[in-house]
DNA sequence: GTTTATATTGAGCATACATTCAATGAACGC
DNA sequence: GCGTTCATTGAATGTATGCTCAATATAAAC
């Protein structure tokens, strides 16, 4: 048992490792022999835990998927309100820098072209758009969200999202926006 | 003459082919191979027209820093409508999708991480955010634009810009936003 | 205590690509 | 026409790096 724990636990520390790395570095320029040296072991050993370098930005983007973009939000909640709190806990993760936020930018840079096919195509399939048309749908119906094509505001929702998490996640003294600007693309 | 004329012109439909390549694919995934293939030359006679791959993508982006970031407004205009117009046209481009739309996005690639470290260097001293605060202020004096941190603002403007212009090159089907959708993160 | 399974290493293999180069062809100057 | 310069090619080179592997240490099983 402590065997396979052990196992566990240093899979763990690969995977956050490198997960640190292809967001400060980016994948191509991230090489395996980095990870090895970050985490402390021989770059043969990185194939015992990992078959290969894709399989591990795989293993990444797997996570990824579960993230807070899969979630389905309360009816009960108002729209704007739920996005707002969205929001307010995702720039704080942006300011403590926890694996959250790195997973946030991982799976912008993962559905970019040059990526590998494979991560590409899950991280593409873990939609997060969907859930956000019909917040979006509610808060027109309900008179708090202007008129337009839902979908393609929720695309511009994210991707506002995104461009600003990226620009965090780069320039580190940025501070952090109110995420009322956000939402006030949004509001009517 | 002549000789030097052709030259030039052999010069741009590199550079404007490589355009094109490094925003569908990626820098890293595009070869140099695949550039003189579709002009249509050797791969050998890439190095006569361009000293190195990294020699081609930072021509590329000393021709990006000359781009609309670093036009600097008319005091006239109120800067609501210009920023709209801006939008509008830069929305206008990403449709027909010509290498304006494409330099955007590759301006957008270069800054990144893992990205060759000079050209880096070079897209970020191409300062788009500077003009963009100072109109932003002058939107916050006359009273069209809400209170709050300038360059935070302008910083959120351009991100959420890159990210949607990033969207529209992935996602060809996606509709252009309303200019208004993203002024109103601004606007009172 | 012996056997078996797992962990670990670092040197070497294989491959993919940027880049070079010797050789050839075409155009221009005179 | 003839020599000089530029254009062009594709094969060869060098390098970086993902990955394999034989060898060894360490722990588990019995």
């Amino acid at each position: 048992m402590t065997r396979k724990e052990q196992k566990e636990e240093r899979r763990q520390a690969i995977l956050m490792t490198a997960l640190t790395l292809f967001v400060e570095r980016g994948y191509h320029d991230t090489k395996i022999t980095d990870i090895a040296e970050a985490v402390g072991m021989s770059t043969g050993l990185m194939f015992h835990y990992f078959a290969s370098k894709e399989e591990l930005l795989l293993e990444l983007v797997r996570m990824g998927t579960m993230g807070p973009g899969s979630v389905n939000p309360d009816d009960r909640i108002p729209p704007d309100v739920y996005l707002t709190e969205f929001l307010k806990q995702v720039f704080k993760y942006a300011k403590e820098q926890p694996w959250v936020f790195n997973m946030f930018v991982l799976m912008a840079q993962v559905r970019r072209p040059g990526m590998p096919e494979e991560a590409r195509k899950l991280s593409a399939s873990a939609d997060a758009v969907s859930p956000t048309v019909k917040l979006i749908k509610r808060g027109q119906r309900d008179g708090i969200f202007h008129e337009g094509d839902a979908k393609t505001m929720a695309i511009v929702f994210w991707a506002s999202l995104q461009g600003i998490m990226e620009e965090l996640a780069m320039n580190k003294d940025m501070k952090t926006p109110d995420p009322e600007w956000i939402i006030s693309m949004l509001r009517k």
